[in-house]
DNA sequence: TAGTGGTCTAGACCACGGG
DNA sequence: CCGTGGTCTAGACCACTAA
């Protein structure tokens, strides 16, 4: 059951780090292993999951830092695919053929798909308008009567790949009244494929983004 | 001056996984650990990686496979920064107080910022204008000399982190002409900030993109 | 010279899944 | 049951750097 011995020693880390200023020096990785009681390769990882993170960096031989908050590696391009925050307004759903979609979700174009629209929100911002399309025959019919589980695509993107193309456009005068924009804004509109482990194509999405509510930006 | 002995591993291993097909098993690290002469966990390190950057996955206790192509991690949104390919035309530099970009940089608004403006390309598809902005304090005399050098971000953003901004606008006029793009065509400005590994901002950028010739595309 | 991170070894135990 | 990946240990040697 109890968490693996590197993710404790990261999360204590993560404590201490917040404490630090930036460019701080911290325990040399022979001193945590004996701080910690562990070896020196499981402390290692937990300090490489950090600098991979971007809370830590190192600096040759000289040591391993404190990094400066802005460089820790987020990213919003997920928008409300990955972050947990947004609620969501379903607007509507259906169980067609549509033709233009099929090929992305790599099945033939009379094949049925489940598409469900709705609005991304934080309170009163509205963040988006989600189209997102599923194959139909590989959702369980229990998924259809249980669409909240559908919605939460995370579970979805952790098992696999997610690919997102970041299209510049108008924003179409359809969603204008839902996102409270002006039609004509220009927005990016993002695709995101999500593939299983074995790059199976499985959900299809296209976010419309509100520029003034929701800034896309990645750290890496 | 040899290469570790893990990445000597990986790279056999790629070769390996290109000749296969996708979902076809590889062998178990303990059978990799003997065939390569290695430890485990020597083994293991290379093929974390691989699994990290998409080329293979992991399915429970079953095993390790070979990934299908579409799921090997990508990124286009670092554009001209990090891609090898593209060749740049510079238009014109100067340097001089910008104001509205000393924020950017962290520093005072009368200090001198080094602007650079260049056209990437691949032949004659026009992919995107650049707008780069350095801190003049921060560059050697030498650089200003060679700004061949300077023009090499890739060398920085290496050792630090880059953050970006995606913003939807419609192209300005003075640069319609050098993409050949009618005005106010809907686009994606990419605004980056690349920091050192301490933090502190060294280099900011604004990629004004060719929608018809730059996608802009990742895969996580 | 002493301390750092980077790499590597040759074992070990565990939980889990498929015969 | 046995084989898989996931984790962990207690050492080791190296290149580099700062004192």
């Amino acid at each position: 059951m109890g968490a693996p011995r590197y993710l404790e020693i990261k999360n204590r880390l993560l404590e201490e780090i917040e404490k630090q200023p930036p460019n701080s020096p911290i325990l040399s990785e022979r001193e945590l292993a004996i701080q910690y009681g562990a070896s020196r390769m499981t402390v290692r990882r937990a300090v490489d999951e950090l600098v991979v993170e971007g809370f830590l960096y190192r600096n040759g031989n000289k040591g391993t830092f404190v990094a400066a908050r802005n460089t820790i590696k987020k990213n919003t391009a997920t928008g409300s695919i990955l972050a947990e925050e947004p609620e969501s307004t379903m607007i509507y759903f259906n169980i067609k053929k549509i033709p233009e979609i099929a090929p992305f979700l790599d099945i033939l174009e009379d094949e049925a798909i489940l598409r469900i629209v709705r609005v991304n929100h934080i309170g009163e911002r509205l963040l988006s308008v989600e189209e997102i399309y599923y194959v139909r025959s590989l959702i369980s019919d229990d998924d259809i009567n249980d669409l909240k589980h559908l919605l939460d695509l995370n579970g979805f993107v952790k098992q696999g790949t997610i690919t997102q193309r970041f299209v510049p456009m108008l924003l179409p005068a359809h969603y204008a009244t839902q996102l409270e924009l002006a039609p004509g804004t220009p927005i990016i509109m993002v695709e995101s494929l999500i593939r299983s482990r074995s790059g199976v194509p499985v959900i299809y999405v296209k976010t419309y983004n509100n520029p003034y509510e929701n800034a896309i930006e990645i750290t890496y």
